[in-house]
DNA sequence: AGCACGCCGACT
DNA sequence: GTCGGCGTGCTC
């Protein structure tokens, strides 16, 4: 006797197919247990499912119903939690089951047997069991955590505000917006919370993640150190694309099966199966990162607020910027707001540590084109000559953004992507930073032959070199001169991702920088984000209007809190935190996100922004949707998403009861995307906006089948592919 | 998404 | 004569 069972595999939202498939089995499976199976030629992974409607599969020839091929018996299924959060993010980002949990999964599941996953889960539980008491089963017995010992020594005295938000996260249920000024302590929290936590529930885990694969190997250091101690260094596992395959999958397992007390992550992490999770971190809340952009279009951060409810697990989200989202859910409960507000405002060590001095340059008053104003300048001077660091921030990289002949008006136009490619002086090339095309700098203009050509812009290369220049006459003769030889030349250091490019030079290179090699640092937002610099005292913007005029509604918000953040890496060091300064350099010195930046009032640029969002029928006043399309010609692209929309009109409007639907979303016309071509692709955008989320959602669900089936009309043919992106960051 | 099949251009 | 481009179609 063999029963038919429903198995979820990796096929994607429009292929003709469900994402759950029919296998054969001698016997039934609980749902969540990995399997591998046939599907065509080859044979992938699966896991068993329980369909809901929407997602059982059509009519298909119970003939071909084949059999599963193995079952990984050595893993544990996934848990029904697990299952529910995958089924959620797949109807929500409206992708297919089977895309999400396989995409969720680490890669080398897919690959290896059940005897060779049978052989690593056993490594992992031996070296769990080694830390534990020896032949103990790894989860039967640990330390008792009632006894204060070297891990729970080491953690720091907390401040009044710390220790007050500290006992809210203990007493409350949240989910929390923890609002902590940059250098107020997020982290110890973080830290005694989980602390908290794992000492009174012998099984609980918790979750801590950060944007960026940059940030982890600090945070993992600061775990390890405070948690290794008491739970060994297996406790505490780091997943993200960065780590290899290998690593990634023990790991996971080690989530899986419990062992892992504490898992740091990326947004990736935010999947991971952790069967005891009581605890989720989401640190930098606002940072975009947590918005995937490709695949399931998810939000790791709206995942994570949907997961803790799910599981009971708390949810602390920590930012010194909020995105307005959280902001305005952490309204008083009294108007409606869904998260509890925690508020850390003051930096914390030395007593009167105050935060740097933000100072407005404008730039309308300085000699037309100049780079750096005379005072910044001056400033800078002063500052290396004491022995301290400067920062030179500029959201940039390469030489000059933009090649040019004066005589013909030519410009180093990318061929296949509508954009520039930029010069790189180091290696002499002009790289388009959207496709990669690479070429060597052409001698003489391509277009008429003329020897002079002039660069446009400024990059991060001719930003260090300008500086090689600008400081080559100052002569380092400060508190340095015990190790240093006096009258030494300035040294300037550039950290972009060009730098960066091979596996930990970053690391050696912020190593440098805190070792006081550097007197100034250049570098994009990748130096504005985290890194604790102790002996920078200036940090200057240079040029950050540009951000200002972007289209993108959420271009202040994002402005803000990168200034904010760079602003965060001067003064870190108690002792020069008192007259350390942030410079900007710009056209528009009464901007309001500049305004608000000097006075550090997020709150009420929070406000003004929210107001004209409510004004504008914005976010979170409104909710949105992006089909993005791309072709082989912009009218392709357009006339799919055209078609798409008038057939919501026209077909759906006929369907019994979605008129009042149909009436609450507002389908605005295709546009070219703001990089219209990348790669000889053209991309073309629609935004489908709603007063109700729910509306949109519904909406949504159904119009799938109309957009797959405008694929097929004449007018789309040359269209590549399409995707929605619910709840899109940029527009 | 993979992966096969299938039909047209430049090379061992 | 083959290798290889990517268009089309199928997978329980």
């Amino acid at each position: 006797m063999s029963a038919w069972l429903a198995v979820l595999v990796h096929t994607p939202a429009h292929a003709a197919m469900g994402p759950v498939l029919t296998y054969r089995h001698r016997q039934v499976l609980p749902a969540g247990t990995l399997v591998r199976v046939p599907l065509g030629a080859r044979e992938t992974l699966g896991v068993i499912w329980e369909p809901a409607h929407d997602e059982a599969s059509g009519e298909f020839d119970p003939d071909k119903v084949r059999d599963i091929s193995e079952v990984l018996d050595t893993v544990l299924p996934l848990a029904n939690a697990w299952q529910q959060l995958v089924r959620f993010a797949a109807r929500y980002y409206q992708r297919s089951a089977g895309e999400v949990a396989l995409a969720a999964l680490p890669p080398q599941l897919r690959e290896l047997s059940s005897l060779q996953l049978q052989r690593k889960a056993l490594r992992l539980q031996k070296a769990l069991g080694l830390q534990a008491t020896a032949g103990e089963p790894a989860n039967a017995k640990r330390p008792s955590p009632v006894v204060l010992d070297a891990g729970q020594a080491q953690a720091q005295v907390l401040s009044a505000e710390q220790t007050e938000v500290l006992a809210q996260i203990t007493t409350q249920s949240g989910p929390f917006l923890l609002f902590g000024a940059t250098g107020s302590g997020k982290t110890e929290v973080y830290l005694q919370a989980v602390e908290q936590l794992l000492a009174h529930e012998p099984q609980a885990q918790a979750l801590v993640m950060v944007p960026e694969i940059n940030l982890t190997p600090q945070l993992e250091a600061r775990f390890v150190e405070r948690f290794a101690p008491q739970w060994g260094p297996q406790a505490v596992v780091s997943l993200h694309s960065g780590m290899t395959p290998a690593q990634r999958l023990s790991a996971w397992l080690a989530a899986h099966q419990g062992g892992a007390r504490i898992v740091l992550g990326t947004r990736m992490a935010v999947f991971a199966s952790m069967p005891g999770l009581r605890l989720i971190v989401v640190d930098e809340e606002h940072d975009p990162s947590y918005k995937s952009g490709e695949g399931a279009r998810y939000s790791a951060r709206d995942l994570a607020v949907y997961r803790g409810r799910l599981e009971g697990a708390k949810v602390v989200l920590g930012s010194a910027t909020p995105s307005l989202e959280s902001w305005f859910h952490s309204r008083p409960p009294s108007e409606g707001g869904r998260y509890l507000r925690l508020h850390m405002p003051s930096r914390i060590g030395a007593a009167g540590r105050s935060l740097p001095l933000v100072r407005r340059v404008d730039m309308t008053h300085q000699p037309r084109h100049a780079v750096f104003s005379l005072p910044l300048l001056e400033a800078m001077k002063e500052r290396i000559a004491r022995g301290e660091q400067c920062l030179v921030f500029l959201n940039r990289r390469g030489y000059a953004p933009v090649l040019h002949c004066s005589d013909c008006g030519w410009k180093s136009a990318c061929g296949h992507c509508s954009a520039f490619r930029v010069f790189h002086k180091t290696d002499r090339t002009l790289r388009c930073h959207h496709c990669g095309h690479s070429e060597r700098v052409p001698r003489t203009c391509p277009g008429c032959g003329n020897l002079d050509i002039l660069t446009l812009g400024r990059g991060t290369e001719q930003i260090e070199e300008l500086l090689t220049t600008l400081l080559a006459d100052v002569r380092r003769t400060g508190s340095q001169s015990a190790e240093q030889p006096e009258g030494q030349a300035v040294r300037i250091g550039r950290i972009d991702a060009d730098t960066t490019r091979l596996k930990g030079t970053l690391q050696s290179q912020l190593a440098a920088v805190h070792a006081g090699e550097v007197d100034v640092l250049v570098g994009t937002q990748m130096i504005a984000k985290g890194h604790d610099f102790r002996r920078i005292t200036l940090v200057a913007a240079i040029n950050p209007d540009s951000a200002l005029f972007s289209s993108d509604f959420r271009a202040p918000e994002r402005l803000f809190s990168l200034l904010l953040q760079a602003a965060g890496r001067a003064g870190r060091d108690a002792a020069m935190g008192a007259h350390s300064e942030v410079w900007i350099q710009t056209f528009q010195p009464a901007h309001p996100v500049y305004a608000a930046l000097k006075n550090y009032d997020y709150p009420s640029f929070a406000q003004s922004q929210l107001q004209e969002r409510e004004q504008a029928g914005m976010p979170p006043f409104s909710y949105q949707a992006l089909v993005r399309a791309d072709a082989r010609s912009q009218e392709a692209a357009q006339a799919f998403l055209n078609l798409a929309r008038q057939r919501a009109s026209s077909d759906m409007g006929q369907w019994p009861g979605w008129a009042q639907v149909l009436e609450q979303v507002m389908l605005y016309p295709a546009v070219p995307m703001s990089m219209q071509r990348v790669a000889n692709v053209e991309r073309a955008q629609m935004l489908v906006e709603s007063a109700s989320r729910h509306a949109l959602q519904s909406f949504l669900a159904a119009w799938q089948d109309v957009l797959h089936g405008s694929r097929s009309d004449p007018a789309c043919k040359g269209l590549i592919r399409w995707a929605i992106d619910v709840d899109p960051l940029a527009i």
